[in-house]
DNA sequence: CGACGTGTTGATCTCTCTCAATTAGAGTGG
DNA sequence: CCACTCTAATTGAGAGAGATCAACACGTCG
């Protein structure tokens, strides 16, 4: 460790009043039920227990770390990931602002995936039995919160369908636009000019259970075709329709009616 | 349809009451926060709009179905799925006894997956409302419910790292102790004398991304070094201890140090 | 300027897929 | 009791998508 970490300024910024913080939380995009009320921001509020900032790189929670707290991904991105012993590494999910981090583990059980910063990034911690504390006190945001979890495991489905039966080019398509809408709706103008795309091209690979080197031939077919565009660390999908179609996403609808032979 | 199903009376068997049903609920062998009380056990009686059966192979939540109601899996087997538009399928998770169903889409929303009886099943029917109830009138069981779901999660997570990142022999190991385990925790005898083994070798193929042809050599293989055995709808494990080292798994610890290079 | 991290590309190699057939067992009908 | 049908399990052969191995290009950084 080094005696003078470059910036251990981070670690205690000029913070703004906490409160301000908490009702600009980004967990309040996604869309919940109803618009949390002052008193449950204040409950919120009040479990926070302080803020954690991270670099680039640097890992949140062990793989096996038996005590971690609950976490808010407040700004920045992250992943969580698991590896096998002979280091293979799937990485399961990204995660964006607003997002939480850590409901899956039992209380007081080993976490059962690591989770590492991919931006630089600040979180909000909470003790662990606040979870249960949450439920308690106001019942609306244990809804929200088992909705959040819901909404989280569909998007490992997700991944899991691409994995297990998508093509190397298919996954790519799917990650692309699936990762792009949700960076777009974390900023104003919806992805217009791009989002920003910290990911390399190994986050990919691992993400999509492919090899560096594939992956890397395949993006390059794409954005030879004039799918995409990653440039400066932000994302352009300049034929969103084609990638779709290849990715067999369905837009928003339900799925189309597939003919039954 | 058989004009006369040799076992019909399943479908119409002398109904316990239907109190005796939840006392006796298989949820309620998850390792829970604590024992319901019986208030709770009431609340989720009153809740509890009726029961559902199914015979084997019949679909019980149509991929992309808009008004799918809460279930909960009282007896058999089942699993969740997706599919792209040619076909192609990938299992998400297998269901047992006390298991969730129908969490993940959010009310009113189209189901994002797809979900099949895989043996003869009964399940128990909520109004997709009554999560809301739950919630409110039992923070205790609002809690348990965020916690299953975020157990379901860590399964589907186990997955995604098989299908990412195990080659066929390790997933198949894998996945045949992760599900012995599962079944045999519901049986009085924890699995001495094997377990019920409903899936075909198709199942198993969907559920791992590999393809039938497959999933058969390999298991031929593993079957063959004498790791395990399924016989009569039975799944016998011979060498778990060789079976946990092909897969890579942790036994119930935490995972072991590995070299740092 | 050399060390790194990330992205690219070409050349094999191999695990897994696809295609084709065959076997075995359960259920059906004559 | 036997022919017929269907589903699930098997096995062999050939094809291919994606992995692995090797270099090299580029930009950043101490």
């Amino acid at each position: 460790m080094p005696t003078t970490p470059p910036n251990d300024d981070a670690v205690a910024p000029a913070a703004p009043p906490v409160e301000a913080r908490c009702n600009a939380c980004p967990l309040r995009r996604h869309a919940l039920f109803e618009e949390p009320t002052s008193e449950e921001i204040e409950l919120v509020q009040s479990l926070k227990k302080r803020e954690h900032r991270l670099q680039a790189g640097e890992t949140l929670i062990h793989e096996g770390q038996t005590d971690a707290p609950l976490y808010t991904l407040l700004e920045g991105w992250a992943f969580r990931y698991k590896t096998l012993s002979d280091g293979r590494r799937q990485i399961l999910s990204f995660l964006l602002a607003g997002d939480f981090i850590g409901v899956q583990q039992k209380m007081g059980d080993a976490a059962a995936h690591g989770v590492d910063a991919l931006t630089d990034a600040a979180f909000c911690v909470f003790q662990r039995d606040s979870l249960w504390e949450l439920h308690r006190r106001s019942p609306t945001m244990g809804f929200n919160i088992t909705w959040l979890t819901a909404h989280e495991e569909s998007m490992v489905d997700d991944t899991l369908l691409s994995v297990g039966r998508r093509s190397a080019e298919e996954r790519i398509a799917s990650m692309l636009i699936l990762l792009f809408k949700r960076a777009a709706s974390l900023q104003a103008d919806a992805g217009r000019e791009g989002v920003p795309f910290p990911l390399t091209q190994q986050h990919i690979a691992d993400g999509l259970g492919l090899s560096l080197v594939h992956t890397n031939k395949t993006m390059r077919k794409l954005e030879r075709r004039g799918l995409h565009r990653i440039e400066g660390g932000r994302l352009y999908l300049r034929d969103v329709r084609t990638l779709a179609r290849l990715a067999d996403l369905w837009g928003d609808g339900r799925p189309p009616q597939r003919p039954l032979v």
